[in-house]
DNA sequence: ACACCTGTTCTACAACCTGTAGTATTACAC
DNA sequence: GTGTAATACTACAGGTTGTAGAACAGGTGT
């Protein structure tokens, strides 16, 4: 998977499309600004241009296009975040941890979670090496 | 400080200037790139274009401009971790943390540091919790 | 057959960012 | 006042996004 770069309103589409599943045209342009709302059109751009990019695929039933997510957002985000790692910490996961923690958006109850999940890791590595 | 979004070639002036302190066009245009080495005025256009986002400073003398970072590795670190979970996580870090974790960049190693990183950010805040 | 929906495709365009560099200008040295 | 070194100005191509108008295709009702 190559860089996978998105901007903003590609970002809300497929997390539009993570959140529900599958959605027409029609459905996305209803979810999507529902104050100034876009062009019927434009939605179809933003999924074709998507798509062109492996990020979502479609099915066509009745004439009608029903897209989805073509990767999962777990996928999604392991991948970007790898991009970012290597991009501005030369890889160093720990790096941006750092910096992360630092960066005043982590109060105690994310902490807690970080914490948990770091020990879960850690748990999981240990099985690992003791498979391997 | 607003959206930092820094290119490859941007990307490894700043990171030079960190680590190197104070430079000179010429020596920025002799650091970069040694293989396909790049016209001056390349080097120069880069830095006048990070000079007007803020990201750098210079100060002339002689005649001759010396070229510094203007923002710490810490602080854009944090800027732009923050951004990037703001935009991809919804602000919650240990979403981050979580896709980053399951990206096969962290190793025992990188785990234990990352670990260690936490523990201090927790008695971190604890300390601030008893002052407040 | 024809007009009308509805949904998709094609094409376009502006804004912006990046990388790259040629050329002009300035200022000092001799 | 001519050369030299440094910077400033301008330009341009290539890429991504966001946005949408206009054309096109396939049914439906009359």
């Amino acid at each position: 998977m190559k860089a996978m770069k998105l901007g903003g309103r590609q970002l809300a589409v497929i997390k539009l499309l993570w959140e529900r599943g599958e959605m027409t045209i029609a459905e996305l342009q209803g979810a999507l600004d529902v104050e100034s709302p876009l062009a019927y059109s434009t939605v179809a751009t933003v999924l074709a241009r998507m798509e062109k990019k492996g990020l979502v695929t479609h099915r066509d039933e009745d004439r009608t296009y029903y897209y989805r997510a073509a990767v999962s957002q777990e996928r999604a985000g392991q991948t970007m975040v790898g991009e970012f790692v290597e991009r501005l910490f030369g890889g160093k996961p720990s790096e941006l941890v750092n910096h992360l923690l630092d960066s005043d958006q982590v109060d105690s109850k994310e902490l807690q979670r970080i914490k948990t999940l770091v020990q879960q890791h850690e748990a999981k590595l240990k099985k690992q090496e003791g498979r391997s």
